[in-house]
RNA sequence: GGAGAGGUGGCUGAGUGGUCGAAAGCGCCGGUUUGCUAAACCGGUGUACGGGAAACCGUACCGCAGGUUCGAAUCCUGUCCUCUCCGCCA
């Protein structure tokens, strides 16, 4: 959420914004209403001023009757402020509605434009491997292998869950292992989050717990939801709080699971665990002054790189166009891994493709506006409020494509990452007897 | 799940209808004094929003949301959280 202050100075920048992020937004009516809405703020705060002057002069009055006649017009004074309160409250929900669909702004070196004008900004350590047999995509692999059970997932819970196994399962717990030491390393608080988040900090976050096309599923009769993303019960953590400067920056891992209803994406990539309504990730958090937040998504971007560059696993990372950002993201760094299972089959042989396994936005003060989050400075008056950013350490499911599917070998069994054999216990992953 | 107690400023803690944004102590900041340290003394010290060049002024905030009242930290209702006891339980 943007400051409506900052919104009514700068409604052509906001306007241009919102264009530049194809979101469809009447900053003007906003303007026009939030000013509506300050006129009548003061004239509520003059009547309760006028309230008060009087029912200070009631106590003080001793005469019955004459306390009668003050005590009359502190009523009607009252009344006066109700409606003007009332009034101020319904422009309020209307401001706050149009304010609540307004983007971020956007970091002046993001591409402007949609999906396809993403700028492909570095590569991962690893070269593309180059095949001498025709490599299989992860589900073919995981069956093989026994590594998980889709159809035991469907009739258990439904299309889109599935149960890991055997080795399937130790891989996972591996990532897991992985993600985490090396976020100790990077000087991480190490939390286990809950899976399921109140609403309002949902909301904070920016993600919409109701409505038709809501991504999230949530608990009924509660106002709770499950969540999509640790990134949500990260920022819960600190929210109503406000720090002191040298605890700048806070920089917390968080493993958790994460649901997703993926609303409307049927027909898109479904095929197998890419695109699941379960999956176990490790994510990273950051709180940050306003200064400190561009450096950090840079070092949140380096760690994700030195993950996947550790893991041996073939990457491009993407500089998310404006049109392609969310409403949270001032900037967003997509890190997609080489999948050779993926994309189009030709003869049989399918042509490899990029796919998502990893993310980090710099959200500034978007979330922690709605969350409240704010940092004092020693010696300062007032306070102003920090800058958060996420990442994806490692997201279970589509790390594990992008291992299985550029590890395969002729034989079909799967060469364990050097950096994961200690968790593993093995250095590869072979079909059972 | 049942019964009870409680949530007040950075902290401790007083405050049961008006003069309370809130005593007192601690802490913190500034000053005075004292060889240094410490102590003593004096003054200051919440946040948000609005107005103002500023001094400052106004409004709101005593977990949160409502209600009663001319007036609520104080009374009522709901809700969240904490603690104690009982029950259940991985």
């Amino acid at each position: 959420m943007l400051d409506r202050k900052f919104i009514v100075e700068n409604a052509s920048l906001i306007q241009e914004n919102c264009a530049r992020r194809g979101v469809k937004c009447d900053v003007a009516r906003l303007v026009q209403l939030e000013t509506a809405r300050r006129q009548k703020l003061q004239e509520v705060e003059e009547l309760n001023r006028q309230a008060n002057e009087t029912q200070k002069k009631i106590g003080q009055t001793k005469d019955p009757a004459e306390r009668e006649t003050v005590k009359a017009a502190g009523r009607q004074l009252r009344e006066a402020k109700d409606a003007a309160q009332a009034e101020h409250d319904r422009l309020d929900t209307q401001v706050h509605a149009l304010q609540q669909a307004i983007p971020n702004l956007t970091h002046p070196a993001a591409p402007i434009g949609g999906e396809a004008d993403s700028k492909d900004i570095r590569r991962g350590k690893t070269p593309i491997r180059t095949f001498d047999f025709t490599p299989l995509d992860h589900v073919a692999i995981g069956e093989r292998l026994g590594l998980f059970d889709l159809e035991a997932g469907a009739r258990t819970t439904g299309h889109g869950f599935y149960f890991l196994k055997n080795d399937g399962v130790l891989l996972d717990l591996a990532l897991q292992r992985y993600a985490i030491e090396t976020l100790i390393r990077e000087g991480f608080m190490l939390t286990t989050t809950p899976d399921l988040a109140r609403n309002e900090i949902l909301e904070g976050i920016g993600f919409n717990p109701r409505g038709s096309e809501t991504q999230v599923y949530s608990i009924e009769n509660t106002d709770l939801s499950l969540v999509g993303t640790a990134e949500i019960t990260l920022g819960g953590m600190y929210s109503g709080l406000t720090l002191e400067e040298e605890q700048l920056p806070i920089k917390v891992a968080g493993l958790s699971h994460c649901f997703r209803t993926e609303a409307g994406a049927h027909g898109q990539a479904t095929r197998g665990i890419y695109r699941v309504h379960q999956f176990t990730k490790v994510e990273m958090f950051a709180y940050t002054t306003p200064e400190a937040s561009d450096a950090m998504h840079d070092a949140i971007m380096a760690i994700e790189c030195q993950i996947f560059d550790g893991l041996g696993i073939p990457y491009r990372v993407i500089d998310t166009a404006s049109g392609d950002l969310g409403g949270p993201a001032y900037r967003k760094f997509d890190l997609e891994a080489w999948m050779p299972g993926r994309g189009t089959v030709k003869d049989g042989k399918p042509s490899g493709d990029w796919g998502e396994i990893t993310s980090t936005s710099n959200c500034t003060d978007y979330q922690s506006r709605r969350l409240n989050t704010r940092f004092r400075k020693k010696g300062e008056k007032g306070t102003q409020f920090v800058h958060t950013l996420n990442g994806t350490a490692v997201a279970n499911t589509r790390a594990m494509i992008a291992i299985l599917e550029n590890y395969q070998q002729a034989d079909g069994s799967v060469t364990v990452p050097e950096v994961l054999r200690t968790w593993m216990g093995k250095d590869r992953i072979a079909a059972p007897a």
